[in-house]
DNA sequence: TCAAAAGTGTTCACCGTACACCCATGG
DNA sequence: CCATGGGTGTACGGTGAACACTTTTGA
């Protein structure tokens, strides 16, 4: 039998998950949050958490955190970074590697939620949150921006079946900037990964505005040949 | 006393760091390998690596780690990714956060690198490593890529003064390709962080070609101003 | 009929890229 | 004097950015 590293010290490995979602009543980006009901720090604003587990993956571990509180499965998720400060838990050492997922916020577990004591925050108005959790969310959204404009990111966050504008105004709340229409609409088409549908949304204006889908295999095929994608 | 998280579960974590050095003599990016003398895997190439301590943060342990093999403080250093295979070190379940190093290779301690078994290899001729080594290294590359196109960061590789080719030459171990001399100097120039020297360096030609060196305090500001920096 | 959002092309400036010749020097 | 690498400028095409009017339809 091989010997074990018997000297070595072991830590607490915990993951933490920026949630993303983009709310298609007000078309704004936000973030989902939970109200801790445990100590420390009992009450305050969080991001959802959990300790890494003997049997699984930084990933399971994300994976498994995020279907606890939204009950979605097969969800976008990235790994973004490590942080190690000694004391930024005040119970005990811990490090935690946070991931950040993309979800399509119609489809999530609304009673889950309430039962987490969660809440859908809107970006641009982020509470004051535990530890360092406001230093991730901020680490969270430059990675977000990154991506958005390496990859269509975007899809994950909206229905099956969307409108360009509602595309736009996604991009334009992870960008943080105005877009011309004309540009955006001019550049999507330009990577053919769009399917136009014959249909209208009509909520948003009396003329209403073709609806869009995602060609997978289109898009697949774009990835595999690494992009070109930049708004 | 606040109480601790008596019921879960801690696991070894370690820091291993992918060390990128530019040999002025061949030209080539090398990276910094070491022959295990320890089980497991005893004899086989690897990242230098160590286990995280209860009283540093994980770059401290990285900054122990390169100080250790190279003699060098002040290091660039720059976290990567967390990996976290059930099996990834099959003595025991260890979590492993990567960095990556960028070091004057002309400036390390060449005796405490023959005292850990080390060798610098040619990124070209990378050995078969242990454990998920390669691709760690793999991932170290394209990020170093990534960030050597965003950020002037081959000045971390070179000497402090430098020639205008020999920097072209560490871009293109790089990127690997070719690039153009008139089309880089002109780039480089228009960033305005180079101060050109009245000395020559005259090993590599007979007419000699100019020194350059790095002007910190334009680069600082460039910094703070989010570059444009895209090679 | 009017208000409100959707849809659609063109022009211009700038940047990235391609490309070839002369210069200085040591041997 | 010649071989070797160093240094320099221009022309072209493509892409990003700016910009305004017409269409549809529900109220």
């Amino acid at each position: 039998m091989i010997q074990k590293y018997k000297n070595e010290e072991k830590v607490l490995v915990a993951v933490d998950c920026i949630i993303f979602g983009f709310d298609q009543q007000d078309e704004e980006l936000k973030i989902l949050l939970i109200k801790r009901n445990f100590a420390p720090e009992k009450g305050k604003w969080s991001l959802m958490g959990g300790f890494l587990h003997a049997d699984e993956t930084l990933k399971d571990a994300a994976t498994r955190i995020l279907h606890s509180l939204t009950g979605l499965h097969n969800v976008y998720l990235e790994q973004l970074k490590a942080y190690s400060e000694i004391d930024r838990d005040p119970v005990e050492r811990t490090i935690s590697v946070t991931y950040y997922a993309l979800i399509n916020i119609e489809a999530h577990d609304v009673e889950l939620i309430k039962k987490n004591s969660a809440r859908w925050f809107k970006m641009s108005n982020c509470p004051k949150l535990i530890f360092d959790h406001n230093e991730m969310v901020n680490d969270a959204i430059e990675r977000l921006r990154y991506r958005a404009s390496t990859q269509p990111i975007g899809f994950e966050l909206l229905p099956v079946k969307f409108t360009m504008r509602q595309l736009q105004k996604l991009y334009e709340e992870i960008m943080d900037e105005k877009l011309d229409k004309r540009n955006f609409t001019k550049k999507i088409n330009s990577f053919n990964i769009l399917e136009k549908l014959k249909e209208k949304n009509k909520k948003s204006s009396k003329k209403g505005s073709f609806l869009y889908k995602f060609n997978q295999q289109k898009y697949q095929q774009k990835i595999k040949n690494g992009f070109g994608f930049k708004i």
